[in-house]
DNA sequence: CCTATTTATGCTCAATTTGAGCATTACTGG
DNA sequence: CCAGTAATGCTCAAATTGAGCATAAATAGG
């Protein structure tokens, strides 16, 4: 327990902990939902920004909304012209921060959602944009090799070594190793929250600075596409929770067109992990669980021996969204 | 699409679906945090409730406390005189229903956390108790044959065959098998929502007669304890997520006591699992993860050869906290 | 037509991981 | 000493997983 902080610490370990500030006025908020909108193009897994790409979609909870789900999916179909497969309640907080933005409305709980929608709509309302979710992570793909992005594996050195102790300084070479899978780990997926919490708190995500908080880096790196607010960390948890899901269930059909490839099937699931995948071990698993079926056609030329195409059992995805899939990604 | 519903429908599907209602004033709501609070002592699961067990313990959104999760464990701490170990998130909603209760002082948002206690403790506020969470759920325990309540499988039955189409029996028959693991199907012990829901959905519970829902068996099962609102949902909610939880993080060790014999831990898992698990591959499993050490005593006698003690090893609990564990539930 | 290239698809194999049991050991209470 | 009850040590077969080899079916270029 440390008597007294730096300016801007005690947000910045807010921040980190995803422990929101309440309001003052006991009982009385100001609420909003922010949706973690995906889809995947092309083997390019995209997320709906506003703002020039800093901020994730918004919407009020407005009465004519019968539930928060409802409502997020109503203003984000509104705004995208495209119907959701999938949304899911990601995590409610409440950042002081957001307070000066609202006007000083009161504190603001902010519902986070993720949805996934099959593709990428046409048109978009004004200022609206997909974005290649690694802009704002691009530590967080692997597909063409396991390298760290240049100045990490320095910064993260220098960030252990800044430690006030010798403890803090195993305890934060660990925490790196374990999250960016150095010292011989394995690179694990899912820690998408945890590396960006870390970077934050190392100082290394222009949020970082943003909110005071110091780097031991000279030029201080600033990694990735900064967001407003604690955006980038909701977009961070709902990554790591898609990337989860589709280990155990069958969510990635909601991201597909109605007829696929197995390799198309695989490009998608590759682009969401951030990693790339045996084929023939992908393809056994995908045909073992019986969740596609053949439609009987083939695929336009891809440059090789045409493919067949396939579409999803829908009566199989409803049980499995149920009960439960194998998870298709390696270890190694 | 039904044009009209019978009363109470629609509150029960809001029910069901986790869609609570919003608030009319847009943006502005109450809010408070609700905590499923669980302790496990002699191989019981239990959870902490109010008002004679019908209610789970909420609290205010304080402006002494910084944060929702530090409210939470605040005002918890304070109700159970006992440190919180764990403290999750578990969902946010805000239900109509409630609304009633509050003097209709807007609609009200619900955060939930899940917390877990090392021991349950000797002094509770007034009204304040443990119960065995399968009170409320009596059909989760399958640690004695996997029987379900008598009841139930002709309730089921009779709610499959009470489905206004063939295509809608035959779906209630499929979800009711998935659910239940029916037909030759596998037990999963982590649907304790899906099967909360959909005994809601067909009567077998009181929560379901209160907002208006029939029931096709006569005379009506009311399975299990009720609690006010949707307390008993949140309590699903709130189990589902630990049993998931423990099959790929250590969180069981924050149940333990410093220290413990091996059947002690497998005691315990065992209790939030609802099964029972094979002894050596359960000792195999903990032991390779190095999840615990030997203290050098042993435990006093329990009736044969006496058990050595163990205790965690802190510093593999962090790793794995993060990293993650391997599953110690059967399949059989 | 023949060949190199590219992708699809079928199959094999070894290393692990899992599910189940057998056997032995170390206590307690007659 | 014997029966009963747990703890603990080991073994074994089935299932799952990670990696490759081999073949098939197309295209592009000579």
């Amino acid at each position: 327990m440390r008597a007294m902080a730096a300016p801007g610490l005690a947000s910045a370990r807010r921040h980190l902990r995803n422990e929101p500030m309440i309001e003052n006025r006991p009982g009385s908020v100001s609420a909003e939902l922010i949706a973690v909108l995906v889809a995947v193009t092309a083997g390019t897994p995209r997320v709906l920004t506003i703002a020039e790409g800093t901020s994730l979609p918004s919407g009020p909870l407005s009465p004519e909304h019968r539930s928060l789900q409802a409502g997020t999916r109503s203003w984000v179909e509104r705004q995208t012209h495209h119907p959701l497969g999938y949304v899911e309640q990601l995590y409610t907080f409440a950042d002081n921060d957001r307070n000066a933005a609202l006007g000083g409305f009161g504190r603001a709980i902010s519902i986070s959602y993720l949805a996934l929608t099959r593709e990428q709509p046409k048109t978009l309302d004004g200022g609206a944009s997909w974005r290649n979710w690694y802009d704002y992570f691009p530590w967080e793909d692997h597909r063409q090799g396991a390298d760290l992005p240049a100045p990490l594996p320095g910064a993260l050195r220098a960030w252990a070594q800044a430690g006030a102790s010798p403890a803090e300084r195993r305890a934060r070479k660990q925490r790196a190793a374990i999250a960016f899978g150095l010292e011989g780990r394995r690179w694990n997926e899912e820690l998408v929250l945890q590396r960006y919490e870390l970077l934050y708190e190392a100082g290394l995500v222009s949020e970082a600075a943003r909110d005071g908080i110091a780097c031991h880096t000279t030029p201080a790196p600033r990694l990735g596409h900064a967001m407003r607010q604690d955006h980038r960390r909701i977009l961070a948890t709902g990554i790591a929770r898609l990337r989860a899901k589709i280990t155990y269930r069958p969510v990635v059909f909601e991201l597909m067109p109605p007829s696929f490839t197995l390799l198309d099937l695989q490009r998608s699931v590759e682009a969401l992990a951030g990693q790339l995948l045996h084929k023939q071990n992908f393809r056994r698993l995908v045909e073992q669980q019986a969740l596609v079926e053949e439609t009987g056609q083939m695929a336009g030329a891809t440059g090789g021996r045409p493919a067949k195409l396939f579409r999803f059992r829908a009566d199989i995805l409803q049980e499995r969204a149920y009960a439960g899939t194998k998870p298709p990604l390696p270890r190694a």
